[in-house]
DNA sequence: CCGACTTGTGCAAACGCTTCCAGTCGGAAC
DNA sequence: GTTCCGACTGGAAGCGTTTGCACAAGTCGG
């Protein structure tokens, strides 16, 4: 009903001054809650930009300013729960905060100047970027740092930059411990790398947490009860199947994540093993699914890493806020039906 | 090692011009391969940039263009598996072609005026935009197309825009008449409304496929066997319950999709039955962990959806293509465990 | 050998904002 | 009654591209 708003030119600016009967600078200053306009002044231009159904050009107001209101967000895959999880978290903050988000994927390496080199999707035109699971390292970030647009990691600690991620160790540590308690002493650890090009401390992390814990009640660890599990479905089923078909077997399994349990536990309907009766499993995650499977896991916030991460951005851009420190966020053992007692067989 | 690259400003075109000894025009159309440009010229101008490092600034370019080079995709949500799956297909093809990616949620109506009036995130943002799972239906989609960025829709068939999606009726018949081939005749539907201010027509044509199945074989419907799962895996689980716990049972189930089918297992789990021995149970989507627990099921070919829709999006936004079609997408009945033929019980 | 094109290039005007600088004006301080 | 100051406002210079137009130098059929 309201016509007009079809194909036919958006009101500028100038438009808006016209109707307002002000200057264009007074406009803009206006409009963005400056100070230094009279209350009357700014009433009569916000009434003008409201029948005119103005709105500033982002572009021409990005190139005059300098600022390009976006924050970007690259990722190794953004097909994984976890992944979109976080971004759901990004996007949910960033709509409060008037930024676009900018997607990106880099499956590669987080080299800096991949990201913000001559053919780097990003450079000029994020005003900062959230790195999510790209494990820089510290000299990456050291690189990083340098660049001019402020950087947020996720899923890493650091001490360069502004990071934030999961005690993995202690989290690994949690679930080993658990399957301990519960009497099993012979425990498979299936991890892996995260993405080929990337040396994550993930699993590194996880697997110390693992060892660690065995440690703590002198189970003596065993090679062939570690193996690469990739982080997918399939991945976890292959390595489950050669742990499971070894001769030696574990009686109890932990994933570094739960994906990877699933995998895990179709190995275990293939070889028809009851899940906690012949072998305990527990995970890493708290995937959706989980819950529907019994699964045993350790929980982790992912939701909220995407919104805090965003808000440490949004707090840096805006000046206040550190621009680097380590914010741990919490995890939770959460035991369902998959782990049980050792069975005394 | 190049140095240069830190915090300091960026070479422009006139840096780049100087240092060719051209215009800046020359370098403009030299650098985007326009006709009219001497070989040796833009020769020269392509070392020149590329020694200085340059990349245009895409707020300036899109200002002095009127082209954003942005397409936008909007999804009433971002966490499920199948939203991202379609982004990462579409974030695909859209690398090569070097277009941004803007994405928003809009949990609510998918009103045109809300999306590109006053207030809308993506007007006069984006060249074009994807709308995954938005359900805009045909009114919704003649106001679209008076908007000037054109519009792909996925997930819908219809006549005014570029549509994209699978054919949900047939794929709810496959699914139901193969239960009917296994000997089932009690069968269960567990569908539901997608979001809760879309009507979509999804759950409508899966329903019209279970009903023309049933009807291939002068099977009666029955009320108490059609509950609304919400599409969630807790829907799921409560419908199931539901219908389960009832006076009369049904002894095989059709979900229209594959997260509520996993929440029917774990009703199943809860109530000691058995898949597919006391209970046979089918899905759609193909989920990535539906393998893994043996899920029959519906496969759709999401990513390549994602990737088809981008692909449409570039070809309309370079001049040829249709600007209005409809784009079916093949599906496939997967058979894994969780069907079997019904128990002479 | 001459207009009519074609090709290659430069000039300069947008594009729609932001923001520095300067100016007006009323009132407080002297 | 000056002078000064602060609150408002406007003018205009960018921001870094793209692109219409003009122009110089060939190219070519007639």
């Amino acid at each position: 009903m309201a016509g007009r708003d079809s194909a036919a030119t958006h009101a500028s600016i100038v438009d808006v001054a016209a109707r307002a009967g002000v200057s264009v600078a007074t406009v803009s200053r206006a409009l963005r809650d400056y100070p230094h306009v009279a209350d009357a002044t700014r009433a009569r231009v916000h009434d003008a930009a409201r029948d005119l159904h103005y709105v500033a050009d982002a572009n021409a107001s990005r190139l005059a300013s300098g600022r390009s209101n976006t924050i970007g967000l690259l990722a190794p895959i953004l097909t994984s729960w976890y992944t979109s999880e976080v971004i759901a978290g990004v996007e949910e903050m960033l709509q409060d905060a008037e930024l676009d988000l900018l997607i990106s994927t880099r499956p590669g390496s987080p080299d800096a100047r991949r990201v913000f080199g001559p053919d780097g999707a990003f450079r000029q035109r994020v005003d900062g970027m959230l790195l999510v699971d790209m494990f820089v390292g510290e000299a990456g970030a050291t690189e990083l740092a340098k660049v001019a647009a402020p950087a947020v990691v996720l899923g890493e600690s650091l001490q360069t930059l502004t990071s934030l991620s999961i005690d993995n160790r202690l989290g690994a540590e949690l679930a080993t411990r658990h399957l301990l308690e519960l009497g099993h002493r012979r425990i498979g650890l299936i991890g892996g790398v995260i993405t080929p090009a990337s040396q994550s401390s993930v699993p590194d992390d996880r697997t110390a947490g693992y060892l660690a814990a065995l440690a703590g009640q002198r189970v003596r660890r065993e090679r062939s009860l570690q193996v690469d599990g990739l982080f997918t479905i399939e991945g976890g089923r292959r390595a489950s199947r050669q742990m499971l078909l070894g001769p030696n077997p574990p009686s109890a399994i932990f994933c570094m994540s739960d994906e990877m349990a699933f995998g895990v536990m179709q190995t275990a309907r293939e070889l028809g093993l009851s899940v906690p009766g012949d072998l305990s499993l527990i995970g890493f995650d708290d995937h959706p699914a989980s819950e529907a499977f019994g699964l045993s896991t350790i929980q982790q916030p992912v939701r909220e890493m995407g919104r805090m991460g965003a808000r440490l951005m949004i707090d840096i851009l805006a000046g206040h806020g550190t621009s680097c420190a380590h914010h741990p966020l919490g995890i939770a053992l959460v035991s369902r039906a998959s782990t049980a007692a050792v069975s005394s067989t």
